[in-house]
DNA sequence: AAGGAGATCAACCGCCGTATT
DNA sequence: AAATACGGCGGTTGATCTCCT
C-alpha cells in the first residue's frame, strides 16, 4: 500500500543558505539529466538536502532563464494590476512577468509595493481608497450603511472569486484530459508562455490572452457560465434572496464576461447591458468596478501583446483608463 | 566608529491537490 | 477505496545588509 518512505525523515540532511559547490552540483546535475524526480535527485547528485529544498534552489535560484535586480516600472504596474486581479496568486502572476519566480515578485510585493500603496492610502488587498478613515465621525447610520455595503460587496466578490476558481480548476483538469487524448498543437501554444514554476491552468490562458486557441477560449467561457451558476446558487442558499440574488447573478455574469472576453473591444456595451440586468444601488458600485476590471484587462492584454509570445491577437486599446490609484502609484514611483 | 532599527530576500514550513501503489 | 508520496503553492522566518543616529 502506498510507497517507498520519505526520505525527509532522514536524519542529517542540510539545512539553511546553500554553498557554492552545492550550486555547482546541483547545476551540473540538471544540466547534465534534467531534474527528473526531485525526491531521488539529491542522492544522486550527491548532495545532502532533500528534494524539496533542491527543487526551491533551482526554481528560485539556479534556473537559467531568471532575471535579476531592480523591478522595472512596467513590472511594478503589472504586478499591482494582476495583484488586484488574482490577489495572492504569486504563482499565476509570475507567469505574466517573464524571468521572474513567483517568490522574487511575492517579497518584492510584501516589502516594497504593499508598503507604497498603503501610504498613499490604498488598500493593498482591495486596490481602493481605504474608507477606514471615516468610522470615527459623521452620523452613525450613514457611516454604518456605507460599512456594510462595502462589506456586501467584498462578499460578493469573494463568492464570485471563489466560484470562479472552482470552475477553472475544472476546466483545467477538463482541458488536460482533453490535451492527453489529442496531442500538441494547442498544448504546445500553451506550454509556451507557462513559467515552469506555474501551475496556471489553461484555461487561464485563455482568459488572459484571448486567442489561446478556440477549445480554451471556449471552455473559459463555459467555466464561467459555471461560475456563475455556482455563484448565483451560493447567492439563493446564503444571504440574498429573491431580487437581491438576481442582482449578484447579473453583477457576477458581467464580470465573467469581462474577465473572459478579452478579444471583444465591447467593454462599454457589456456594461451597459450589466446595468439594464441589475438594479438598485449595486449600480454605482458597477460603474467603479468598469474601470478598475477594464484598466486590469487593458494592462493585461497591452502586455500580452507586447511581450514575444504574442499569446493576443487584438488589444483592447483604452491603455490610459488604468486604475486611478496604480496610476498615481506608478507616477510617484 | 558603533550599534540599533529597519529592509531585504533566500530558504523553510505547512498545507493542499494529484498521482501512485 | 484507502494510504501514502510527490510536487507545488503561499505564508513566514531569520540571517544578512543598509541606513540612521
Amino acid at each position: 500500500m502506498g510507497r517507498s518512505p520519505c526520505c525527509e525523515k532522514e536524519a542529517g540532511l542540510k539545512k539553511g543558505p546553500w554553498t557554492p559547490e552545492e550550486d555547482q552540483k546541483l547545476l551540473a546535475y540538471i544540466e547534465q539529466h534534467g531534474h527528473g524526480c526531485w525526491r531521488s535527485l539529491p542522492t544522486k547528485a550527491g548532495l545532502r538536502r532533500c528534494g524539496k529544498s533542491c527543487r526551491l534552489r533551482w526554481t528560485n535560484y539556479l534556473r537559467p532563464d531568471i532575471k535579476r535586480g531592480k523591478f522595472t516600472l512596467q513590472e511594478e504596474q503589472t504586478i499591482i494590476q494582476l495583484h488586484a486581479l488574482l490577489g495572492n496568486r504569486w504563482s499565476a502572476i509570475a507567469t505574466h512577468l517573464p524571468k521572474r519566480t513567483d517568490n522574487e515578485i511575492k517579497n518584492y510585493w510584501n516589502t516594497h509595493l504593499k508598503k507604497r500603496l498603503t501610504k498613499m492610502g490604498i488598500d493593498p488587498v482591495t486596490h481602493k481608497p481605504r474608507v477606514d478613515s471615516d468610522a470615527g465621525g459623521g452620523g452613525a447610520a450613514a457611516g454604518t450603511g456605507a460599512r456594510s455595503r462595502a462589506a456586501a460587496h467584498l462578499s460578493h466578490t469573494a463568492q464570485w472569486e471563489s466560484a470562479r476558481l472552482e470552475a477553472e480548476a475544472r476546466l483545467a483538469r477538463e482541458a488536460k484530459l482533453r490535451a492527453l487524448a489529442s496531442p500538441p498543437q494547442t498544448t504546445a501554444a500553451a506550454s509556451g508562455v507557462d513559467s515552469p514554476t506555474s501551475t496556471l491552468s489553461f484555461s487561464e490562458s485563455a482568459l488572459f490572452g484571448g486567442s489561446a486557441g478556440p477549445d480554451f477560449h471556449g471552455a473559459a467561457r463555459a467555466a464561467a457560465v459555471q461560475a456563475v451558476q455556482s455563484y448565483g446558487e451560493a447567492c439563493q442558499e446564503h444571504h440574498f434572496g429573491g431580487a437581491a440574488a438576481e442582482t449578484s447573478f447579473a453583477a457576477a455574469g458581467t464580470l465573467a464576461g469581462v474577465l473572459l472576453d478579452c478579444s471583444v473591444t465591447g467593454a462599454d456595451q457589456r456594461f451597459a447591458a450589466r446595468t439594464e440586468a441589475g438594479s438598485g444601488e449595486l449600480q454605482g458600485e458597477d460603474e467603479d468596478d468598469k474601470g478598475y476590471w477594464n484598466s486590469i484587462l487593458n494592462m493585461v492584454n497591452s502586455s500580452m501583446s507586447s511581450s514575444s509570445s504574442s499569446l493576443t491577437s487584438e488589444v483592447v486599446t483604452d491603455a490610459e483608463m488604468f486604475l486611478p490609484a496604480a496610476a498615481t502609484a506608478a507616477a510617484e514611483f
